[in-house]
DNA sequence: CGAAAAATGATTGACGTCTATCATTTTTGC
DNA sequence: GCAAAAATGATAGACGTCAATCATTTTTCG
C-alpha cells in the first residue's frame, strides 16, 4: 500500500533495475518493447519518482536567476524583499536564487544583461518583462538553449517564455473602476485618472479596464483625460495640483502607476469631503495613506504570491514538467483600511 | 562554499560523526562539553539538517488528520475540495492526509471523535473548532500527548492548540462595513444585517465589526436589528421576504452566514435599484450571484490559502519547529464582479 | 588503584535514486 | 551461421541522514 519504487516498476515490467532506469531517464539504448513494458508498469503502479531522493543523489540544486528592477519605486523594493524572503525559505528545498538588479523599466541594460547570459548558467530565469524586439530575441535564444524564462509582473515574448506570472491588468483596471462606481452609487461624479505613460502597456490596460466599467454606469460619471506623470512624484505634484485647481469638483481619483507619494501629500491638505481615491500596490508609501484614510482602496498584485508562484513554476520547469497555460494568473487583491495584512506579512505569506 | 553536512560539523567539533549525531538527535549519553562543542560547531558553520535526506532515511511520512464538517454548506464543500486538492499535491512531500467528515457545527460528534483519538495515531490534527469545554479538554489531552492540534476556520482551546488558521472575523465584519459605507457615500441608507445565530462567535464578531465601522459614518446609516436565519435557506427565504416587505427602503444587506441561496433568489426578483449586498465566502452559490450582479461584494476567507497555510504549519509542528504566534492569520479577500479568480483555481492557488 | 560506569569512536546497512562500468545475452545483417 | 552491434543485467559507490551495534577509551568513585 506504500509508494512503489523504481525497483517495483522493474520487477513488474520483468526487466532489470538498470533498464527501468534507462527508460525513466531517457538514456536510450532500450528496445521499443521494453520501453513500452516499463511505461505501462509505471502507469499500472502509479509510480512517481521520488524527487527528493533523486535530488539528493544528483546533488542537484536549482539555480535560479532573478533580474529585478532596482528599487527606486517602492513597489520594486517590496518585490525584491519578497524574492529575498523566499530565497531564504527555499534554501531547504535546494533552491538557490541569484538576484541582479537593473535600472528600472529601461530596455537597454536588460537586453545587455540577457545577451551576456548563457543558457547553461541557470536552470531558470525570471525577469520583469519589457516588450522590446531585442529582449524578445534574447528570451527566444535562452529558451531555445534550454533555459526556461518566466516573466514576472510584466510580460514579454509571449510565445517563447514558459509562463507569465502576474495579474491581468485589464482586470485590475475593471476592479478599480467597479470600486469607483460603488462609491458613486446614486450620485454623479467626475473622475481623474492618472497614468505613468501611454507607452506602458500595463497602464493602458488598467485605464481601458477602468473606463469600460465606468462607462457602463447609467448615471453620469464624467471621466477627465488622464494625467501623465511618468511615475515621478515631482511631475505628479504639479500635474495633480493643477488638475484639482482646475476641477475642484473631482470626486474620484484613480492612479494607475507609481509616484503616489506626492499624491498622498496633496490629499492630506485637501478639505473634506475628499475625493474617492484608488491606487495600485500596497507599499510603505501607500499603506499609511490607507491607514490615515487619505486613500480609500488599493489594488494589490500580491507580490509575495507572485514570487512564490513563480518559484513553484520555475521548479516545475527545471524538472521538465508540463505547466498549465494560465498557471501564473494572479488575482489582484483589494485592500481597504480594514483588511490590511499584518505589517511585514506581505513578504512571507502567499 | 556549499552546505555543510553533519560530517563537517563533527570534524570541526573534533568529535566523531556518531557523537555529533547523538547531539543533533538528542539521543543522550554525551558529555556536556561535547554537546557544547557540537552546538557551537553547528552555530559556526550554519549547519542545517537536510530534512529531505533525513526523511528519506527515516522513511518518514507525515500523517495528518483533518476533521471536517460534512458538506451541507457549500462553503464546507469548497473547504473539503481544497483539502483534497492539497492532499494530492503534497504526496510528493511525504504528506498523507486522512479526512474524516462529521456533522457540521455539532459539538457532540466532534467530541466523540476526539475522545477516540490517541495522540500517537497522527503527527498532527486539524479541525474546525467549536468552542465547548468537552472539545477543549480533548484538544488539551491530545496536545499534552504530543499531537499538535491546529484549529481551522473556527478557533477552540486557544491555550492548548498550537495554531489557529483563519481570518479575524472582526476584521471581516469591518471590511464588509467599509464596503457598505463606500456604497453609501453622500447618501443615507438603511442596512439589513443577517446572521446565522447569536451563539456563533464568528457571526457575532462579524456583526460587531460591521456595526463599528457603520456607526462611525457621519451620515445617517440606519441599521436594522439582525435577522437570525440559522444558516438555513428556508428560514432565510421567509425572514428576508418579510423584512423587505416591511422595510422597502433597505439600501444595503450584509449576510454573515450561510443559506444565501435563498437570498440570491429573492434578489433576482427585486426591482431596481437593488440594495447593495455583501456576503461571505465564494462558493458555487455566491459566485453566480456576483457574476449576475445580484450581489455586489463577497468577503472570502480564501480556503485554499487556509488549507495550504495549515499544512505548512502542521509540517513545521511535526518537525518540532517553533511557530510564530500569528502565523495562521489569513487576510480576508474582497471579490467584486471583476476580480473573480479563474473558476476552480480557488482550490489550488494559495 | 582498580572496577564499574560513562562517553566516544568506528562501522554498517538502510532510504530511493543517479551514474557508471563491465559482463552477458539477444538481435541484426551479411 | 557467425561476427558485430544492440540490448540487457548485475553491481557498486555515491548523496546526507538515521538507527543500531560493538569495541575502545575516558571518567568516576569506592
Amino acid at each position: 500500500m506504500k509508494k512503489p519504487t523504481l525497483r517495483d516498476v522493474a520487477r513488474m515490467a520483468g526487466v532489470s533495475y538498470a533498464t527501468a532506469d534507462r527508460v525513466l531517464n531517457a538514456r536510450g539504448g532500450v528496445a521499443e518493447k521494453s520501453v513500452l513494458r516499463v511505461r505501462s508498469a509505471i502507469e499500472a503502479l502509479g509510480y512517481e519518482r521520488d524527487q527528493q531522493a533523486a535530488n539528493l543523489s544528483r546533488r542537484r540544486t536549482y539555480e535560479f536567476l532573478f533580474l529585478l528592477p532596482r528599487g527606486d519605486h517602492s513597489f520594486f523594493r517590496v518585490l525584491g524583499d519578497c524574492v529575498r524572503a523566499q530565497s531564504a525559505l527555499r534554501q531547504a528545498d535546494r533552491i538557490r536564487i541569484t538576484i541582479r538588479e537593473l535600472p528600472a523599466l529601461e530596455p537597454a541594460p536588460l537586453a545587455d544583461e540577457l545577451t551576456r547570459l548563457r543558457p547553461e548558467d541557470f536552470d531558470c530565469l525570471a525577469l520583469v518583462g519589457i516588450e522590446t524586439p531585442g529582449i524578445a530575441l534574447q528570451i527566444e535564444r535562452l529558451a531555445a538553449g534550454g533555459m526556461p524564462v518566466v516573466t514576472l509582473i510584466g510580460d514579454a515574448a509571449a510565445a517563447a517564455r514558459a509562463a507569465y506570472v502576474g495579474i491581468d491588468n485589464s482586470v485590475a483596471g475593471r476592479t478599480a473602476g467597479r470600486l469607483i462606481r460603488l462609491a458613486h452609487t446614486g450620485r454623479r461624479g467626475r473622475i481623474l485618472p492618472i497614468i505613468g505613460a501611454y507607452t506602458a502597456r500595463d497602464h493602458r490596460e488598467r485605464l481601458d479596464g477602468a473606463r469600460a466599467v465606468l462607462a457602463e454606469a447609467h448615471a453620469g460619471l464624467d471621466i477627465l483625460p488622464p494625467l501623465v506623470v511618468q511615475d515621478r512624484p515631482e511631475v505628479m505634484e504639479h500635474a495633480v495640483s493643477a488638475a484639482l485647481a482646475e476641477n475642484p469638483d473631482v470626486t474620484g481619483i484613480y492612479s494607475m502607476g507609481a509616484g503616489n507619494r506626492a499624491l498622498i501629500r496633496i490629499l492630506a491638505h485637501l478639505p473634506a469631503p475628499r475625493p474617492f481615491v484608488v491606487l495600485h500596490d500596497l507599499t510603505p508609501v501607500t499603506r499609511p495613506g490607507l491607514e490615515r484614510a487619505l486613500i480609500d482602496a488599493v489594488i494589490d498584485q500580491r507580490p509575495a504570491t507572485e514570487v512564490s508562484t513563480a518559484l513553484d513554476l520555475m521548479r516545475a520547469l527545471a524538472d521538465g514538467k508540463q505547466i498549465p497555460p494560465d498557471a501564473g494568473q494572479i488575482t489582484p487583491a483589494i485592500y481597504l483600511k480594514d483588511n490590511l495584512p499584518h505589517p511585514g506579512s506581505e513578504k512571507e505569506n502567499p
